[in-house]
DNA sequence: CTTATATCAGTGCCACTGAAATTT
DNA sequence: CAAATTTCAGTGTCACTGATATAA
C-alpha cells in the first residue's frame, strides 16, 4: 500500500456530503470506516504473517483446526465457520497441505467428508505465528480493551444476520 | 456466499481460547469482527450494485468524483483518497472509461498527471445505484444511528494511522 | 540527473460458477 | 431416486512488483 498521510478524513468529508445531499450519512460513513479498517488491519496482520508463508485466510484456518477437539474438522465446517467458498477451502487447505502443515483424511463415518488435520508442524507454526500477532495487537494496538470490547458488541449485531438467534452473546449488557 | 446459519458464534469462541491461553483477546476478537463484518457488509452492497455493472471499488471513485470541485482529480490523488494502489486506479478508471462513466484527459498544468472527469453518463449511473444502498443502509440496516456513529468514532482511531494528526474529528467527544 | 506520475506486464490470492464424482 | 460433500476448470476482480515512458 501506497498511502501518504491523509490530507483530510475522506469517509467525514463524504458523510458531509451524504448528509447535505440526502439528510443521511451515519451508515454510508460507518460502513466506508469498515472498509478502510479492515484494510489497514488486513495490511498489518499480513505483514507479519508473510515470514511464515501464511494469509490470513490460511493462518484462520489453522487456528481453526488447532481450537476444534481432535485437531481435524470436515472441510464443509471449516468453510461454515470461516465464512469462505467451499472451493476456496479447498484451495487453502491445498496449500497448508502441501506445506505439510495439515492433512486430508476420509471421514470413515461419513466418507463423502474429507477432514482437515492439523499436524505437529502446523500446530508450531500456529503458535510461532500468534505470537507477533499478539505482540501488534493484530493491528489494533492504538485501542484500549473497552475500545475493542466496543467494536466486538456492535458489529456482533451486523455478524448476528449469520447466526442463529440463541446464540449466547459474551458482549451482551446485563442491563438493570 | 453459501453461509448456513451459524449454530454459534467463531468469533466469542476463538476469543475465549484465546483468553485461556494467551491472557487476551479482545483484540483479536475486534480484528476478526471486523474481517467478518467487512465482508457481510461488502456482498450486501455488491448485490446492489451488481445491476449498474459497478463494484465497490468503482461506485467509490465515481462519488468521489461527483463530489469533486470540477467532477475531475488526477489519478494519483484517486490513488490516495480511496486508499488503493496507483495501478488499481488505472485499472478501475480503465473500466469505468470503457462505459463512458468517466473520461481521461491530460492535466495542462502538469502534463505528467491525468485528470479523470465523470461523465454526465457518469453522474446519473451514481446517483441511480446510491438510491439502493441508501434503502438498505449500506448492509448495515439492523443498527440505530447512535451504533453507527459509535463504530465511525472507534473505527476513526484505528484510520487515524492514515491520516495527519490534525484532522478534525466530527465523531470528537466534546468532553466535561 | 533525480523525482513524480501513470501505465503495462506478470504473478498470486481469492471469490464465484457450473459441472463432475462419490456417498448418503 | 434426490441430496450432500468435495473437487475441478474456468472466469473475473483486485493487490502487488518491477519495468517503462513522459514530464517536472
Amino acid at each position: 500500500m501506497p498511502s501518504q498521510p491523509l490530507p483530510i478524513d475522506p469517509v467525514a468529508e463524504a458523510r458531509r456530503h451524504w448528509i447535505d445531499r440526502w439528510g443521511v450519512g451515519e451508515h454510508m460513513a460507518a460502513a466506508t470506516s469498515l472498509m478502510r479498517a479492515h484494510q489497514l488491519v488486513l495490511a498489518a496482520v499480513e505483514d507479519e504473517l508473510r515470514r511464515f508463508g501464511l494469509t490470513f485466510s490460511s493462518y484462520e484456518a489453522l487456528m481453526l483446526l488447532s481450537f476444534s477437539r481432535r485437531g481435524e474438522m470436515p472441510l464443509g465446517k471449516m468453510s461454515d465457520r470461516l465464512m469462505v467458498h467451499p472451493a476456496s477451502i479447498t484451495n487453502t487447505v491445498d496449500r497448508l497441505e502441501e506445506r505439510g502443515l495439515v492433512r486430508r483424511r476420509r471421514d470413515e463415518r461419513d466418507k463423502r467428508r474429507i477432514l482437515a488435520a492439523i499436524t505437529p508442524a502446523g500446530r508450531q507454526v500456529a503458535l510461532e505465528a500468534t505470537e507477533p500477532l499478539n505482540k501488534i495487537q493484530f493491528g489494533l494496538a492504538m485501542l484500549d480493551e473497552s475500545e475493542a470490547a466496543a467494536i466486538n458488541a456492535v458489529l456482533r449485531r451486523v455478524r448476528a444476520a449469520d447466526m442463529q438467534p440463541d446464540v449466547p452473546n459474551p458482549w451482551a449488557d446485563p442491563g438493570p
